[in-house]
DNA sequence: TTTTTCATAGTACACTTGTTATATAACACG
DNA sequence: CGTGTTATATAACAAGTGTACTATGAAAAA
């Protein structure tokens, strides 16, 4: 009866086209009209998907972080402190993908000042995101240490530290040194990884 | 022959009105009226000190900057490492006017995404803070090592990672979470400062 | 007191925003 | 081949935005 549509497709062109206006011009320039047409759509296809711009601005954080969590299933290495550094370093804004995620997620927070629920969100996300840091660094310490929580915030703040000077002064902050700064966070924490040399 | 007034203090006046409306309810909810009502005054007044809604924006956040670092010269410490603390630990969002820069910050930040004049300004701070803090790692190591700015980049780091998580979670980050956290970047980077426990 | 000059209020305007309503086009299915 | 259902486009709306303009008030200086 009705025209196909994978819906699912469709509400992620969407908030990739949001990310990407965000990341772009800023926040205040992702207007439902400019997002729509980003997308190559209009207005009326963008509110037949997303009741409000709260509702968008909400699912393209989800799904930004959902894209920065779940991407390269190759490259994850089994070693345990290759697998720690990993994923933190999938975490800095080294690429445009990681940039464009910092800046949704920078957006989504200066929105959330006035909205319990945004904030909740951006607060379970990083809860989220320091228990599996520290399940990380579970399997570096063998139990061996009991603060593993401990070390996965010192880890965790490391990197957002630096992601957060990277994101606005590239030029001081290369992948390399980017990486240089995660590698001394791990070493000084004792969960050194394999050198840095083969990167 | 005119009315005599501090325009420099009205236009605090209406940079911490403005700050204190961002740090509430969001950069979004920081209209020229509502600013303007914050303040007691009206847009009239307002426009009055600053041309355009994004001048107003910028000299918020450079008022917040300046509030942050040239606050309390009381409790500045002479002796190297808690100096050093210190000014770290100010950097940390434990009570209401830190948290309230940190939120200007980010607001500054998602809004400067598409400015490059501001993207700047958000660099160049970071960079003097760098600068900053790498005199005080200096006056630590007492020259005993070469890579001061590493340091400081990577103790900057820590406290802004823990700050970031600490905005929206405050109930897992207790200012003596935080403080804790700090005490532990500092100590795994070798400029332990006098213990915590005086505090 | 009078004059001058700026601070501030008030208001109007042009524009953009998010949202809603209506119309059209596309396509699966009987 | 209709036909009904849905995706999308178009258009209109009301609210709110930043900004510009004008009038008023207040106080310092003559």
């Amino acid at each position: 009866m009705p025209k196909i549509i994978d819906i699912d497709e469709r509400r992620q062109e969407l908030t990739d086209a949001a990310a990407r206006l965000i990341a772009r011009s800023g926040l205040g320039a992702a207007t439902l009209r400019d997002v729509a047409a980003e997308a190559g759509l209009t207005t009326g296809a963008l509110t037949h998907y997303f009741a409000d711009k709260r509702e968008l601005l909400y699912c393209t954080f989800i799904a930004s972080l959902q894209l920065r969590t779940a991407r390269r299933p190759d490259d994850r290495p089994d070693e345990p402190h290759a697998a720690l550094r990993a994923a933190l370093a999938g975490a800095l804004p080294m690429d445009e993908d990681t940039r464009r995620h910092w800046m949704v997620t920078v957006a989504f927070c200066a929105e959330a000042a006035g909205d319990a629920e945004l904030a909740a969100t951006q607060r379970d996300a990083y809860r989220d995101y320091r228990s599996r840091v520290t399940r990380l660094v579970e399997r570096c310490t063998d139990g061996s240490v009991h603060d593993d929580v401990e070390i996965a915030e010192q880890v965790i703040a490391a990197v957002d530290g630096v992601a957060l000077q990277a994101l606005f002064d590239p030029e001081s902050w290369s992948p390399a040194r980017q990486l240089a700064a995660l590698d001394r966070a791990l070493e000084s924490v004792g969960c050194v990884s394999v050198s840095a040399a083969h990167c």
